[in-house]
DNA sequence: TCAAACATACCAACCGGTCGGTTTGTTTAA
DNA sequence: TTAAACAAACCGACCGGTTGGTATGTTTGA
């Protein structure tokens, strides 16, 4: 794992064997990871379960005992890990921020810096993992419409509570102008990898504080 | 397939042979019509050979016969339809718009309408590629980076038209704003794939409308 | 006639998944 | 205390099917 944000570090002792089997939740955690981080690389349906066993420093029979299928892993994967990710860099931070223009341009510069855990090599998990599989599975279709449920509501209630605290422009619609931020942020983010240029997020960054600033009263 | 814009209707004899081998020329551009097709719908990498040349009507002898390797034919392809659909669908419309941000909005409604065949439920092909392959395949890289300045420019280019007719506030930076544009369009396209869910992008649109009037002197 | 164009049969490599058997740790009972 | 009994965890060889690519022969058209 190349990021600290995107693991969870759970204290693996309170499973639902209640203390007991340690080592074989360490073996299915270790699973999770290398499963989400060699599909975070080569997407879904180029992981290599031989590859993730090896990350995992185990084999196959571990991994068919802990887990049905590779279907079954890899939503396992992807709920977890990307769910925190979008939990610990968007909603938990929007969920303090008395300004939330502000907080909103913290978050994108806090990405600029590779503070996030997001290889520009490799690009947004969710981003990933959505294109790839969007309209295909339905079992992860419906982790990704949650997970942007979730994160779009978060950003549209921040927006809310700034307008009624003063900081936001009153005729706007949050859920509208919600939906725009979080997709432009994706879009941002997946032109930089598109390109493997980090001036390309430079320059949508300039235009898009102009267009947060534009938000204000 | 399942669009026109994205159809190269080319007179077809005006191959690099001079008119003669008019077969082969037909058998090379149904090959690339189907990988096209193939890869825009399951990804350049899961995208199977066999399924190709049914497509196209031929067999395996046939494109081995045109292209070296499955690469090759990737590249020509995406090459040849991608640079087609933004040459179409974004810059020659836009060359001529003595309103760019009036054009800008008419082809993103373009795009709601479905009038540019791209299917919700496999989102833009651009995104598609430049996703799976960016920052693992050199060939590929340079077509998307190519791509993609040429589609920049073309919009900046049109807002600094803009600025000097008075259509535009000139304290913006055209390419900034042009990389914000390309990409939250990007991005939008990529939501409602993520989510199969067409609302998403009306809503991202009302607020990107309204970013477009903000531009406005 | 001859080369381009195309078809058919085929191969080696790979991948997801299976299966019989082994190790490790906990529970039970004398 | 300890050893038998049991179950969870793990191993790795193996299988059926698929895939990109090849070898070889046939057709077509100037």
């Amino acid at each position: 794992m190349t990021s600290d944000v995107l693991s969870t570090e759970a204290p693996e002792a309170q499973a639902e064997t209640d203390g007991r089997h340690v080592r074989g939740d360490r073996t299915r955690q270790a699973l999770l990871e290398a499963a989400f981080s060699e599909i975070y690389e080569q997407g879904f349906r180029s992981a290599r379960l031989n590859e993730i066993v090896a990350r995992a420093g185990c084999t196959k029979g571990s991994l068919y005992h802990h887990f049905p299928d590779k279907h079954a892993l890899g939503l396992a994967a992807a709920d977890e890990f990307i769910g925190a990710y979008i939990r610990e860099v968007w909603i938990e931070p929007l969920g303090e921020a008395a300004d939330p223009l502000a907080a909103i341009r913290a978050i994108i510069e806090r990405h600029a810096e590779g503070g996030v855990g997001v290889d520009p090599r490799f690009g947004c998990p969710y981003q990933n993992l959505s294109q790839e599989l969007s309209g295909i599975d339905a079992g992860f279709q419906e982790i990704f419409t949650g997970l942007f449920e979730r994160w779009r509501n978060a950003v549209a209630d921040a927006l809310t509570r700034g307008q009624t605290a003063g900081a936001v422009r009153r005729d706007i619609d949050p859920q509208c102008v919600a939906t725009l931020i979080v997709a432009s942020h994706q879009g941002v983010v997946s032109m930089i990898k598109a390109t493997q240029d980090l001036d390309v997020g430079h320059a949508a960054a300039t235009a898009f504080f102009g267009y947060l600033e534009s938000l204000r009263p």
